[in-house]
DNA sequence: ACCTGAACACCGTTCAAGT
DNA sequence: ACCTGAACACCGTTCAAGT
């Protein structure tokens, strides 16, 4: 059970941040908290900065633009679903754009490594963006309701021709695999995507 | 200004919604909505389970799988679009998979026309689903604070030899092509994506 | 500069009591 | 069956008052 506000918005989720609770645990008063950070909102805006700012740099690995890229998504997943709702509470303020801008340079710099240029380069980083804030997003769901529905539905499609996918949902899911196949889908797509890099261009991390 | 909680939910998102306010609206008690719909929690799942209700189906338009499950992609994002608010809150409740169960089935047939079977067939329908999904809850983003890091960065990447990627934050995203492109890039990267049906395997709409 | 208690205006929910 | 008022246990915030 943590006793810091930031500890309780990581395990808990920003509902469970109080003020009055924030204070009775070191037995101050409610209000002496107001004094000091502002306020509930400007607490939780403080932890979004908070969390922006701890999220640290990005070292591609991989030869390929491909690879790069990837390395970059899986890095900056793991990383928010480290913190999930810190995440969410960054997103929730506007502030993904900040949050996203170290992997933003590096990944900009892969998109003109693989043959882009100006906006069609602007677009596929924020395609990234959209891919990796969404999953993160979206896999931050909390355990599915149980219901009939749900194993009916993937059988009805194609009863007796097709039983792997009729047991589709019954075995476990690799979402990591839900980013990375249409990341890797993305990069692929581009000019040069698989034309290894002799180490030109000034990549820091390149090897 | 709506005087239903269905409204109410739709315009100003759940945060909106009191029973104290609910009651007070029709000059009724604030007990009586308790008596009625069973407490807050319970409203908002009646809520959830009437915008999943409320999706419809899909009917895929298009020659190619590629077109066909763009079309899917794109009306289920506007659906969702169109409700932010209610999306997000079938989400958090954990109904996504049932929300998306009629454009699962549309698009398993998809996946199986373009040459995917078993578990493949399962994980393409799968990321399809954390695509749009995540796309929608990415741009539901209240407007970002401006920030001056904001421009420097796109700068920073490289200043002189590519204007128009350091100016590029600067004009309006077509968001609806930062869906529309991965997936694009996913249903292409399948065995059979560009080959067009001749009507064949039973599709409903396929012309 | 820092902390306090009292007070205000909100919540959701329960429950005995009415009709 | 349906609705009520009173009451309880929570919130966040303000503000005058203390030291």
């Amino acid at each position: 059970m943590p006793r810091t506000a930031a500890g309780l918005v990581r395990q808990h989720g920003p509902g469970a941040l109080t003020t009055r609770g924030l204070a009775a645990e070191p037995g101050t008063a409610v209000t002496s908290v107001h004094w000091h950070v502002g306020g509930r909102e400007a607490l939780l805006g403080a932890l979004a900065e908070r969390t922006v700012a701890g999220l640290g740099g990005f070292r591609p690995t991989g030869r390929t633009p491909e690879q790069r890229v990837l390395s970059v998504a899986r890095a900056l997943r793991r990383r928010l679903r480290d913190r999930p709702h810190p995440a969410a509470l960054v997103h929730e303020r506007g502030l993904t754009d900040r949050m996203f801008l170290p992997a933003r340079r590096v990944l900009a710099r892969e998109a003109h490594a693989a043959g882009l240029r100006g906006e069609r380069a602007a677009e596929f980083v924020r395609a990234v963006r959209f891919q990796v804030v969404g999953h993160v997003l979206v896999e931050r769901e909390r355990a599915p309701a149980r219901h009939p529905a749900g194993e009916e539905s993937w059988g009805a499609v194609s009863a007796g021709d097709d039983p792997a996918l009729a047991r589709a949902p019954a075995h476990p899911v690799d979402t990591e695999r839900l980013l990375t196949t249409p990341v890797g889908a993305l990069v692929r797509a581009l000019p040069a995507a698989r034309e290894e890099l002799p180490c030109a261009d000034g990549h820091p991390g390149s090897r």
